[in-house]
DNA sequence: CGGCAACTTGACGTTGATCAAGCCATGTGG
DNA sequence: CCACATGGCTTGATCAACGTCAAGTTGCCG
């Protein structure tokens, strides 16, 4: 397997330095959703952990099925997608490294959505229900992971003022606005001029929007000195605060700096 | 104030004929989130309530506040909003009788969207803190406000693929039909020939259309003998078997039979 | 270095937006 | 109980953003 640039980057080389195993970047992220005590990371951090590896899409979990299981995404990217009746396709959701791929299914019968891998992807299956005895012990990571599922209904909301009420070029820039912030909380921040992990026609999906209309607004942005690629597939953000711009980017909707609510 | 027959079918008549008092609807619809001890549905009726009436279009809380109530829908609809740089809005949810509209300021510091009433209707406000303490204390209680929680996201993923992947034609059945059950979960299943409280500007602003294209698109639905509306002014579901054809609509994704799950 | 998936580009088509003018149902005030 | 004001609905003409189709081109991985 050939390592990129941009993998290489997104490859967690703190994963055990905090003497938690392989879920550490993850009880990171949870520590940003609330406060959770050393006891509760600790036992986190003994939850019985299956860990894999994956190509780019794998599918992790179909519409309808009950899982057993809570994907965790250790490195690289995955996604929630829908499809309608004529085979069109919506990517719902976009998933970064440290997030819990799956707690829905502790308290929901079936999914009603499909769950892949974007990139090739490194996942930490925990047992459902070791997670539902856990937060039924310990309050606080019971609150965590409620703070987490209310993030991801905030970042859905604001999907939809995006990709209903901006139009094709703004839309992109956001889009890459938030993966830019997001990517952010907890890897170190994005270097300028990290990769975008997205096809073209990923970003279609993602903005309803067509591959061939993704192409010319990437276009348009790498004109404006907002993206950059030289010669390279995948764009290259460039100008952060330019894509700010563009977009009329304001990360409110991420609630990154919650801790302490409540 | 006049009571046209909409609104007549809208008001809860057995509001208070469980002797609940009058959170009693919003008790009937967390029973269907979770299984709730009597106790349980006891100490939800003994919360602190001010009840209070709204006009339509007033304003429940703001992008930014940090709210210290929450507001628990008795009768009428209300909804969530968001506003673009341009001043375009994209409403981001719809909430029916008996839903609670502002858990997550139980735990998130600043609202990240608009609340407004939709129609004339009766609200509840219960202190947040209040609510707080009681799912601290009642683990089923806490487990029925995550599953509201779970599905209100899962009714933004599939507007998600609705705005980005269907048609206005589809799209707009596809919305009706989602009315049409959610209405029917906790009071009896609307008759047919119930009216649609919302106005083509309303609807335009939830579909990412525009108020003279949603006009048009009613006109279709009418003539496809789906919705019916003899000189009145709002549409009247005529046919849902019709609408939920032409949509390809499926209910899964409301979870409604959820209970017994986990 | 060969094959292919992903990207690129241009010509053209279509859905839904915009603009503008008029209509009419509702409920308010006399 | 009627008249009037008004917000919301209706309709047609025109326009633009984005989609579709199709024929290349090129970086990437094996």
């Amino acid at each position: 397997m050939t390592m990129t640039a941009e993998r290489k980057y997104w490859t967690d080389h703190h994963a055990s330095h905090l003497g938690f195993g392989p879920l550490s970047i993850f009880i990171r992220k949870l520590l940003r959703r609330g406060l959770l005590s050393t006891n509760d990371q600790q036992s986190i951090a003994e939850l019985s952990v299956r860990v894999q590896r994956f190509d780019p899409e794998a599918q992790l979990l179909r519409e309808g099925d009950h899982a057993l299981v809570c994907p965790i995404l250790l490195e690289g990217f995955a996604y929630r997608y829908k499809v309608a009746a004529d085979g069109g396709r919506q990517i719902v959701a976009l998933k970064v490294p440290g997030d819990a791929l799956d707690f829905q299914s502790i308290h929901l019968r079936q999914s009603d959505h499909d769950l892949r891998c974007l990139t090739r992807a490194t996942i930490a299956f925990v047992p459902l229900k070791e997670f539902e005895i856990l937060s039924d012990q310990r309050p606080a990571i019971a609150r965590a992971i409620q703070v987490d599922t209310l993030i991801e209904g905030s970042i859905a909301r604001e999907w939809l003022l995006n990709n209903g009420r901006r139009n094709a070029e703004e839309r992109l820039a956001h889009f890459l606005c938030e993966l830019y912030y997001r990517i952010g909380e907890i890897e170190e921040p994005p270097p300028l001029g990290f990769e975008v992990p997205l096809t073209q026609e990923q970003l279609a999906d993602l903005l309803g929007l067509t591959p061939v209309h993704i192409n010319r607004m990437l276009k348009l942005l790498e004109r404006r000195g907002a993206l950059d690629r030289n010669g390279a597939r995948r764009p290259r953000i460039g100008d952060i605060s330019r894509l700010r711009e563009i977009s009329h980017f304001s990360e409110v909707y991420l609630h990154q700096d919650n801790l302490g609510a409540g």
